[in-house]
This record gives structure tokens, sequence and C-alpha cells, in this order.
DNA sequence: CTGAAAGCGCTTACAG
DNA sequence: CTGAAAGCGCTTACAG
């Protein structure tokens, strides 16, 4: 047989009609052991596959699910945000794992902007990953009407977006938890509460609620725009520290900030841990190469793409899980 | 209209054929360029979308292609080599401009293991990412027939699969010229050439006619399977210290292996670059943060995507590109 | 428990 | 240049 088999193909080979094979090969129950087995062995025998586009197209779902990351323009695959890679590998296992297949695209320029997937047969939903700095991006998911579309958005600035996020309070609290214990008796945050990137906001509520449990005043050391999240933190750092300082200990809003201020405390000679201690968010590769190695607060990605596909499949639910639970990595920076 | 609408409705509303909805929407040449303003008009109105499932089906091809990135049992998202994400980036950049979707697999435990995409009907063709070490994922990919296959591998330990590598006799030529410009006088090769990861065997040969082009005897440094490759490269250093060495220069097979060669040489006291010069192969994230920073060679990413899905779609072509360019990244452990 | 028949929504020869 | 008709290969009511 030259031409790929069909279900009608196996049909007759196994003796028993079409409707017969479709419902053997899915695993309807109705089925008799015997007449099943009979169709696997034809099958089998004749190498036949259930074409898919057919079986989708007539079943009306088509157990795939979309996933767009959202990169820079210009951006190349090994420019490409290793925690997207991470969350990106997590929602393919978590797809994977309920049966789904994963339709994967990297999307970076206006022009190729796309979340029609469901219109066009493609999925039965979408996980878009996105970064804060791609403005354009956003504005188009933000665009795609929400009515009859299943999606779902990891890193959204906006708060009408269906959305999976890091536990940021958590994070906060978390920090300060730590860094009281090492015996800081001062921390500050470091980080800018209005950016477009809300999750700094929350991760700078969940300082101060664990500030004032601890009787302690919360103190910000604000950021300012910069052309990288490095340089905004030594910058705040520097101005702080010509200020008079006064914290002995920084919870940054990011990894990339804590590394900014590391740069400025070692230039300006301020020991860490010794005089300040200094923690972060995210848990970059670079968190684990710094000198000293940097303390810092992460989510977990295998959680976070189970989460992102269960918001997708179980928005009906009442209180579906969107917070990702975060957890501490003590390295050099606190330990005192 | 409450269902999905369908090309008759556009076809309705536009005053036309279904025929001739479908061939405007194709960007079929035949139509008059006012039609295609109608139709696209009205399917733009009716938020019309071509459904791919049955597009498919009538046409045979899928659009679509598969990647398949093995794993090793066990691994979660966090563990996946960095590497074999770049690689997925780019397969699917380079998918994506030649106007494919990508549909992506992680695959890591042997009832997991499926290539049969395009018997499926979900693509048209199929680039596997390996990893050696997975010995069971490479038996089942070869026992998949070659026939009426396309399917392209990155990293098969097999020669007789169709394959994409990183040119790794010139990673070996460029190694040995970087190291005799820096000065150094007798590079030595560190790593096993008869390992099952064939492509250091490739690098060996790469060192070796440098080597003689520059008039000098080549010298292998043979390291043993050992836990890690860290632990093989700092192994292997150690014996060949106790045996009075003798090279002033070390290129290691991959950057694992010249990491812990980096080690072993700070235990002994043996200054790196100033006594021994060390590079490696790979670019591991983690080569820009030893101590010194490792000199490295590797293979351009982006390339790497470009010629593994165009070795799938141009199979017939007469020697089709099949070796990815490497280049060299200087660093702290061969700058004297 | 199994079968005959309809139909999912397109694309593409075949006509005109 | 456009249309009427067939058919891609399944799944699923509907009968029995």
């Amino acid at each position: 047989m030259k031409r790929r088999p069909t279900s009608i193909d196996v049909a007759e080979r196994a003796g028993v009609s079409q409707s017969t094979v479709s419902r053997a090969l899915a695993g309807s129950e109705v089925i008799t052991e015997a007449t099943r087995a009979r169709v696997l062995r034809a099958a089998e025998e004749i190498g036949y596959f259930v074409d898919e586009r057919a079986a989708r197209l007539r079943r009306g779902s088509t157990g795939t699910l979309a996933v767009v990351v959202i990169c820079r323009p210009g951006e190349s695959a090994a420019d490409i945000n290793p925690f997207s890679y991470m969350l990106l590998g997590s929602v393919c296992l978590a797809a994977s794992e309920r049966g789904f297949e994963t339709l994967v695209s990297f999307q970076a320029r206006e022009e190729q902007f796309f979340g029609h997937y469901e219109e066009r047969g493609w999925a039965d939903g979408l996980v878009v990953i996105g970064t804060t700095t791609n403005r354009a991006a956003w504005d188009y998911f933000r665009g795609l009407e929400k009515a009859e579309r299943r999606v779902v958005y990891w890193g959204s600035p906006f708060d009408d977006l269906e959305w999976v996020r890091s536990d940021n309070r958590a994070a906060g609290r978390l920090a300060v938890e730590h860094l009281l214990a090492q015996g800081y008796r001062a921390p500050c945050f470091l980080g800018a509460i209005d950016s477009p990137q809300h999750q700094f906001a929350e991760r700078y509520e969940g300082y101060c609620d664990a500030m004032r449990a601890a009787g302690l005043e919360p103190c910000l050391v604000p950021t300012r725009d910069g052309a990288t999240r490095e340089e905004e933190g030594a910058a705040a750092v520097e101005a702080w520290l010509d200020q008079g300082g006064g914290a002995d200990a920084i919870f940054a809003a990011c990894d990339a900030m804590a590394l900014g201020a590391l740069e400025a405390l070692k230039q300006r000679g301020v020991a860490v841990p010794g005089e300040v201690g200094v923690a972060g968010f995210d848990d970059l590769p670079a968190a684990r190469f710094a000198q000293p190695t940097l303390t810092t607060i992460a989510p977990d990605p295998a959680a976070a793409g189970s989460l992102l596909v269960d918001a997708l499949f179980n928005a009906g639910d009442d209180a579906p899980l969107r917070r990702v639970p975060v957890s501490l990595t003590v390295r050099g920076s606190t330990a005192r």
C-alpha cells in the first residue's frame, strides 16, 4: 500500500466498520475487548495512525494549546530571557501531562503579533508569556476581545487580563523575615512602586507588611528609569549613600537591580554582607555567580506552568489558583 | 451570528462563491483585485478566520514543523540544558521565517517517545534536539524507519541519521590558532576521542590538523568516564600533572571539562592563564563567571536553527549545509 | 455492541 | 476570472 492508510483500510483488514475502528482506537467503553484487539492489530500491521486533521475537524476541538513568548524586537534565540525559556518548558510539560500538544510561537515585532489560534482551529486556548518591556505586544493582546477566548497571561502589566503571577507579597515578607533573622535591623526596599511592572509594587507591599509586623518603619529607596535595571539599581544606591544611607540591608525589586546595587556598594567600599545585606528576586543565573553570590527569591517554574494551564481550563471554577509560590535561596550577600 | 463564521458566510456577504473566497484569501493570482478587496472586507467584518483543520485536511500538508527536545528522565523545566532551549528558540524562529508553525514536545521517558507527527497529520517534518546522554531516546528515534519521513537531528551520536552539527574541526583549528597566537607553545587536547559523543573526536581532528600545520606534535590528555564532565576534566588534569605535565595550554573538548580542569589547576597552584592557558567549547553560562573567565568556542545558535530547518526541507538538494559555523570568545583563561 | 450515513469546513480539479 | 461539485478522513448521532 503506497498511499497513507486510512481508517477504512483498517476496517477492511479487521473485518469491521469504520465506526468501530474509530471507537476502538478512541478507547470507547462500548467496544468488546476482542473487537478492539482485532482493530488494534490491524492498525499496527498496516502502520495506521489517526489523521488528526480530520479527527479535529469533525470533533471541533484541537487538543492543542498555543503558547506565545513575547520577545523584544531584534532579539535572537540567544538573547531571550532564560526565565522565559524555563516558563515555556514548564507550560509545555504541564500541557503534555494534561494530554495537550503545544504550538509555540515567539513574537517580537508588531506585524508578527497573532493571537487568533482558536479562530484558526489551531488550539483550544492560549498562554502568553510576556515581558513588561514590550508594550506594543501588550497593547495588541489586550486589544483581542476577551469574549469567547481562552487566554491567560504571565507577566501582564494589566490586572484586567486573566493572569498568573508570582506570589509577590509573600516574596516581600520572606525577604524581610530572612534579613531580620540574619540580624539586620533596618532593611529598605529598592525599586519603583509606580512602575508599569505592577509586580514590583506587590513585592513592596509584602515588604511593608512584614516590616510593620516586626514593629519597623518601611523605607523606600526609589529607582528611576535607566537604560538597564542594573543601572537603575546602581544609581539609586549611589543617591541613597550620598544622602547618608541609613538602612543596613536592601531588598531589591529584582535581581538585576540587586546586581547593580552590589556593584555600587563595591565601588563605594561598603562591605556586603558585613555592613549591608542584599537580596533580590528572580534567581537569575547571574545571581549564582555574583560576588558575593546573591541571595534571592524566585517563583517555582514547574508550578508556574501548571497554574497557567489550569487557569486556562478551569476558568469557570471559583478561585482558581493564580499565585505561584516563591522560595528563598540564601547565598553570600546576606550570610553574616 | 453566534456560531463561528465559515467561508460560506463570507461568500454570502461578499456576494461571491465559496471558491472565490478561498482563492481570494489564499492570495491566488487569478482573482481580481476588486473581488479580493470585497472578500477581505466581508471576512474582516464578520471576524472570519480560515479553519486550518479543514484547510489542511483538504490540502494534505500541515504547514507545521514538529520539534522534539529530548531531556533526561525526571528533569523539570528548570533543569533542561540552556543550550537546548536556545536551539529550540532558534528552530522556532527559523521555522516561523519560512512560514511554518512549530509544535513543541519535551520527551524524557521511554513511554513518552513519539515521532509519528507526519502520520498523525500534525506536521510536515520533525526536528529532534537531543543530548547524547539519553541513549533510550536515540534508540527509539533511530528505530523509526527513515523512509517517507522528514526528520533531522541535532546532537545525534549516529552518523547514519540526518544530522546538523557544529563545525567541530573548525573549532579545533580555531582553538589551536588562538592559543599559538597568545604565545603558548604546546597546546594539548583534553577529552575522550572514542566517546559516543562523536563530536569530541571531530574537535580533536581539527586540533591535530592545526597542530601539524604549525609543525607541532598533537598531544592527547585522555579523560575517562566520571560522574560529571567536570570531574572527568579535573581527574584527567591531575593525572597529567602527576606525570609531569608538559603542555602549556589545554583545549578541552567541552566547557564542563575545561571548568573541571580550571579547578584542578587552581588546586595544584598552577597559574591560569600565566603558566597554562585553557579553552573550552560550548560557551556555557558558567564560562562567563568562572575564575578566570573561560575562553571558549561555540556554534552560532541562530545559524543552527536555520540549518536544521533547511536540512529538513532541502533534503533533495546536493550538499545541504550541515555544519554550523563556530566562533571564538576570548576571555581571561587565555589572556596573557 | 456494531453499522450505514451524514457532515465537519475547507480546497481544487473541472467547466464555462 | 468565477462557480458548482466533489471529497479530504475522520466522528457521531441515529438505528438496530
